[in-house]
DNA sequence: CGGCCCTAATTT
DNA sequence: AAATTAGGGCCG
């Protein structure tokens, strides 16, 4: 059994590149190559925007995973302006609306965050496409996971650039669907983040509960690669957050760096 | 007190 | 379906 799911992950694998996975980026990231791009996908829709790279779930009609790289720069974005929550015209359907979410309690929440955007106006208006959204708690969502988004700016700025990949984790389906488009509400969401230093690689994950939760990021910190297991169990294909980085780097996480 | 996370109602 | 307009709460 975990043979042929084995067998099935390459296949994909394979015909994802076959199309195309490998392009490179055209952009200025000084660690680049698409580094940031986790080596899992259901063989969804992968999406690639100005600021973010997404993998669809036709089924949660979430993204699976979120990945982007944000340098200093870019963390100091200033870009303004007001934009809507809509459809994105690269994913065909099924796909989440505005309606779903309406009223339904759950906030319409970012993935690769709003605050990351702001240094293009296309990126910015692009990180409001469903591809990069998820329903979250909105007290977990302004608080314990916005604190971890400030900590990854902040970590952009004092080192040059984070990956960053995120998504959400499905466990017990404790909070069922919203909309008439049935769009999944995750049971809790993970990110991990790598920062690339002088000594080597840095990494770390963090996993939340879709519950109302205000703590420090140190609080919900794990090393990525217990969050690799929890995706693994989440989604039922093998996943590896981080490819091309050395895998000890992925097995701990340095407290004092992070925190 | 500004920045960040948003919501909802109304109009086109 | 999307744009416009107005508003809320929390945290560093």
């Amino acid at each position: 059994m975990y043979k042929r799911k084995t067998l099935m992950f390459l296949a994909i694998a394979l015909l994802v590149t076959a199309c195309g996975f490998s392009v490179p980026y055209t952009d200025n990231h000084p660690i680049g190559g698409e580094i940031e791009l986790p080596a899992y996908s259901n063989a969804e829709d992968i999406v690639r925007h100005e600021g973010y790279t997404a993998s669809y779930n036709h089924t949660t009609l979430c993204p699976d995973w979120v990945a982007w790289e944000l340098t200093a720069d870019e963390a100091n974005g200033q870009v303004d302006g007001q934009y809507s929550f809509s459809r994105d015209p690269m994913v065909n359907s099924p796909k989440a609306s505005r309606e779903d979410y309406s009223r339904s309690g759950w906030d319409k929440g970012h993935m690769a965050p709003r605050a990351d955007m702001r240094w293009s106006t296309q990126a910015l208006e692009e990180s409001y496409f469903f591809t990069n959204i998820c329903p979250q708690d909105h007290a977990m969502n302004s608080g314990a996971w916005r604190k971890i988004e400030e900590l990854t700016r902040r970590m952009a700025r004092r080192h040059g650039s984070v990956l960053a990949v995120c998504g959400p984790l499905y466990t017990s389906h404790a909070h069922g669907t919203i909309g008439s488009a049935a769009v999944q509400v995750p049971d809790a969401f993970y990110k991990a983040l790598a920062v690339k230093t002088a000594d080597g690689w840095q990494t770390v994950g963090y996993v939340v509960d879709n519950s109302p939760q205000d703590g420090s990021p140190r609080r919900y910190a794990v090393s990525v690669d217990s969050v690799e297991t929890l995706v693994s169990l989440s989604r039922g294909v093998a996943t590896d957050l981080f490819p091309t980085l050395p895998d000890d780097t992925e097995r701990t996480f340095d407290p004092s760096f992070w925190h």
